[in-house]
DNA sequence: AATGAATGAGATTTCATTCAT
DNA sequence: TATGAATGAAATCTCATTCAT
């Protein structure tokens, strides 16, 4: 008998499972058995964990988005206000490297619609928010072309930087990390132009 | 008995009818028997025009690919060099309006990786191909920051405008229209920037 | 447009493509379109010369039963009684040779039973017959052991020569054709005993 | 809710049913939906216990060759080397009459070729390598005709008793079952002969 | 008569989920 | 609480056959 693990072992053990087991396949591809096997518990287990597949879904979505948002918040706290876009895009960049996998199930195709979907993605939207308020911050004080939408330009940063990460993981060797940083930084939004 | 229809059209209404129930969900949530309902042809004739599910996903994509990098390389032609970035932008706005559907089965979550991979989406690197292929005489002329990488600049602009458009197209209500294409313009990469 | 082939010509290239087909495969696993387009006519005219699959795999089946049929009569005729056993089994065995795939699919696991069951699979009883009233006189004449049914002999000398050639078919560098030959021959019900 | 069986219980019943199916059509006649209502369990409960279709047939198969492989071995154990023949025929015989639909599904037309020739049926292979051993032996010892190939006898010998076999349990009117026996023991290739 | 697009019943197989142990 | 055998709805795909042209 393995040695028992805490209930929140178990519920890591299982998003984890999840994660590499998506590889580089679909959300929708891997069963709840694999997870459960690879994780190795029982299927029952899987559902005394999780209310069903959708759940494991929303939770390693939920869970990226916090690491995701507690890093983006650290960066930004660390620096002037100057230097945030940056710091933020280095941020995505570094978690995106750091867990690849998670990344790519967060971010990436993941679930179909309906697994996810339910509660109308309120994590991203709201991460997607603060970036929203630095553009418009930028604006009022004259910074920013003031022509921007900035809820649009905020979405438009994050399929920029989600995008084009995932389509670099896919196969990394398409350009060096730095050089990828600094492409997307010196493409974002906030950018000083003429 | 259907009424006879050319080969053509048949295959043509598979594809219309595809388009149309993915309209409010996923490819993979939609199954064959429902296209070929929807198409008014039996499930055979659905397997008599696509080896299987997923050519019918690589027939739209290839079909919205043709479309829009013809749509893209007019608006590129009708314009001087200085106005490329805003046209194609314009083009491809203008596009996902005209063809919401086709926009969404084409570029949005799609079919499962599975489905659509095969070739290695071979017509999608061509098209970016063209923009990272300015993007280089760009730089060559120095008018474009030369630290970007082409690749990825090309890349980023492509996650960027089909990300938003993706998201504007679920709820057009989000952004007028002409604010969401000035926006996407002004965030091209060979806008001028210091 | 093709030269006009006689119906009997077009008759005859569906059982071939049938032959062909089925090469080392079933009966059932070659389906009628195949047949049809390696036959170079179009499903419907498959659906002219036989009034379903069954039909088919039954004339197969005629039609290597008659050939095979004749070629033993032939073979008996031209021998003495003495000689007859060896005569016929050789017959077989050249029959196998010169028309293996013919042979395979009249004789081998063949159609489903559904498929050519249908009239009691008269031909194989008729042939199985004669060898059984052959071997009828020679125990009238004192020349058979008596214990044995001519019956069931005949039965076991066809099954022993058919699953043994079936069996060498599939690949004859198992033996070669005079030693298989002349086993088969030695094995015959009607060799003599003490 | 079916009765919770142990595993293996399930898998019996499972190939049990298959059997009884079988008895009155083809292998490929049944589908593995009337297997698994005929073994009281569901669809799922038969894809648990066999990757597939083809799998239960292996299954079947490899029972009934281990089965009769164990028979022989006793039936050949229990007698003296001038009775082998006939006690390894009526071994088979025996089993033919207690398991009739076991013997059909094994040996009988069975499961379409590509659905039990997955490991070249090596069990048969194995079985028929025993019967041409015993054949060489006694040709060292001059008791059997040098002109024989042993591996062409023995599988003769196989397709003898087993073709006879299946003809005969399709109507066991067609001879009495002792008449039968003897009739197959006095054909063995190893009986005297002159 | 010949054609081949269309048909749809039906077979195989998957997998999220349940529940007896 | 954990387990995993069992479940069955549902999806994909095949193919013998029909019939409008």
């Amino acid at each position: 008998m393995a040695v028992r693990r805490s209930r929140e072992a178990t519920r890591l053990a299982l998003i984890e499972a999840a994660e590499q087991l998506i590889g580089s396949a679909d959300f929708d591809a891997v069963n709840s058995n694999q997870v459960a096997r690879a994780a190795g518990v029982g299927v029952g287990t899987f559902y005394s964990h999780f209310e069903d597949k959708a759940a494991l879904a929303r939770a390693v979505t939920l869970l990226a988005w916090e690491e995701l948002g507690q890093a983006m918040a650290e960066a930004s706290a660390a620096t002037g206000l100057r230097n945030e876009a940056a710091a933020m895009t280095r941020a995505v960049v570094e978690y995106a490297r750091a867990h690849p996998a998670r990344f790519r199930v967060a971010f990436g195709r993941g679930p179909s619609r309906s697994a996810s979907a339910s509660p109308g993605r309120p994590a991203m939207t709201l991460s997607t928010r603060s970036v929203e308020r630095r553009l418009a911050q930028l604006q009022e004080s004259g910074q920013l072309n003031p022509a921007l939408d900035p809820a649009v330009a905020a979405r438009a940063w994050w399929s920029m930087v989600s995008g084009t990460l995932l389509w670099w993981l896919e196969d990394p060797s398409r350009s060096d990390a730095d050089t990828l940083t600094s492409t997307l930084i010196s493409l974002h939004p906030a950018r000083e132009s003429r």
